[in-house]
DNA sequence: ACCATTTTATGATCATGCTCATATTGACGA
DNA sequence: TCGTCAATATGAGCATGATCATAAAATGGT
């Protein structure tokens, strides 16, 4: 039992590295599943056997990412940054991380998005969690900051905000990512602008 | 020259009727381009004589509703609505409008929504337009209320919520619809705060 | 009316994601 | 060591989006 294991772990591995390099070189569309199972030494039905589709195969390759990615900008941080150089940091620190599968994840993701790709493709939990994580450390950079407001509205804006950067980012082509970012800056300045004069005038609306 | 250009237009109509009860009937990934043709009573080959993908079909069904959706609200608002109230209109509107489509546009556009699907399906002038004509529209929604705020700006956040709550809205059955709505309402309401925010107090940031 | 040329239609064929009946392998009891 | 059985691998085969050589039709000049 022992040996069988280790075997199917290590074919398991070849195929991810296999993939990975095929959809680096190739793109999603252009790499095909028989390249990928040649590559891998096996016959291309045996790859369904590991994985249940091709999708399911690019998503276990961006799951790692995405399972630290959100915390990448709590790791980073100095500590003495305005609230906006958080967020932007913490939307930023993201971006970054993912962009070494952006090459493929565009057409993978058909642009929308690793969190939705991952709700289409049957990983739900998985996007429950990258969603989840994402709010923890949001939440953690609002609180450090002073800032309460009704939560999930702020949440849900804050979550739909990064899901619009990412469209972006994922589609452009690099002179544009800039200036994605930096409407993004500008974009946080108006939503602290905002947390904060709720903040600052507190039950104005809370009571209804 | 004439009966021949009328037989084309006739065509390409039946395979847009049949294409569109296909897809309703079926969704996107069920509904088979040989179906199509077969209902539209052409040969397979010859649909894409008319249409270069069965995914730039799709598109196809859905450009007119694009081309109208972003001034839907303007027709339909009575005059004195507040700014956040004439901004949740508006997105609704549009949302409103895309509902038809909804059964099969989740596939065709993957959860991400029509204007990124177009960019991606080659269709960058017909994304470029619905984006324009949107922004024109709020512009003059934000004009009309007297607000003034660094444009691209107050623009890119706009679109950028749009584009968050049109890929939650093709995701979601219909309970999460209304939380969702409930959401984007006071999303806005931030928003709306931030703006005015900005025109309130006048060069504080404009200098650099 | 007739031929030449361009345009359009056709369906056999291809590429590819995925399935499935069959073959192979490996674990374990006797 | 052998036999049995479950787990796994295999690749031919399927469905389908898309292509392309060929056929049919339309157009235009004379």
């Amino acid at each position: 039992m022992r040996i069988t294991a280790e075997a199917k772990q290590e074919t398991r591995r070849r195929i991810l590295v296999s993939a990975r390099k095929l959809f680096v070189k190739n793109g999603f569309d252009q790499a095909t599943t028989r390249q990928v199972a040649a590559a891998a030494g096996i016959a291309t039905g045996t790859l369904f056997n590991y994985f249940p589709s091709k999708e399911a195969l690019a998503m276990s390759l961006l799951s790692e990412a995405l399972e630290t990615a959100p915390k990448d900008h709590l790791a980073r941080r100095r500590g003495h940054e305005s609230l906006e150089e958080d967020l932007f940091g913490h939307i930023a620190a993201g971006l970054r991380r993912l962009a070494p599968f952006r090459s493929f994840a565009a057409d993978v993701l058909d642009v929308t998005m690793t969190p939705l790709a991952m709700l289409r493709d049957g990983e739900p939990d998985a996007a429950a969690r990258f969603r989840g994580r994402h709010l923890e450390v949001v939440g953690e950079l609002l609180a450090d900051h002073g800032v309460r407001t009704p939560s999930n509205v702020a949440m849900h804006l804050y979550w739909t905000l990064y899901l619009g950067v990412l469209a972006f980012w994922s589609r452009d082509g690099s002179p544009k990512q800039e200036e994605t970012l930096a409407l993004l800056d500008q974009s946080l300045r108006l939503f602290v602008g905002a947390l904060k004069e709720k903040s600052h005038a507190p039950d104005h609306r809370r009571a209804r």
